[in-house]
DNA sequence: GCCAACGTTGGC
DNA sequence: GCCAACGTTGGC
């Protein structure tokens, strides 16, 4: 099982509305970028993700798991672009903030602080264990702890 | 709203 | 294949 990073504006998308699509999921589209495409790429069925507001909120806010394997983006044409659907598992009950994320020394190689740009993201198991434990969530059944 | 960082495009 | 120009993302 691998760990990945969704970035989303909340005035676009909003965990709230991830949260209303329930086990449905929805499809991640829009993604125009190489490396957040290939990240898509290389999800499975099950692989667990954050669900991070930026621009406003700036706070991871949620868990989400992949529900259907990268296939082609509905919103466009062009053949280079596809996406995975997702759908929300868990509310984060402590969300955990960039400038948390920054201040935490054993956080400061995870792709959020060093690839700020990048909007699909891989994380690495130690640093989903400790955002999970800043959230106040277990990292495996996602119950509040 | 600004602007730094960085990805993409296109001329050469 | 280099690199300048340009566009976009996203924190502040």
């Amino acid at each position: 099982m691998n760990y990945w990073l969704f970035k989303s504006e909340p005035f676009k998308w909003s965990w709230e509305m991830q949260k209303a699509k329930g086990d449905a999921g929805e499809e991640w589209d829009g993604i125009r970028n190489y490396q957040a495409r290939n990240n898509m790429r290389e999800m499975k069925i099950g692989d667990k993700g954050f669900f991070y507001h930026s621009n406003e909120g700036l706070e991871i806010v949620g868990i989400v798991e992949v529900s259907a394997l990268s296939a082609p983006d509905s919103t466009t044409d062009d053949e280079r672009w596809d996406c995975v659907h997702i759908r929300a598992v868990a509310d984060v009950p402590r969300p955990v903030s960039l400038k948390e994320v920054k201040a935490n020394p054993k956080l400061s190689d995870m792709p959020l602080v060093t690839s700020m740009r990048l909007s699909v993201q891989p994380v690495p198991e130690k640093h989903w264990i400790e955002v999970c434990r800043m959230g106040g969530l277990d990292p495996v059944t996602f119950k509040p702890v």
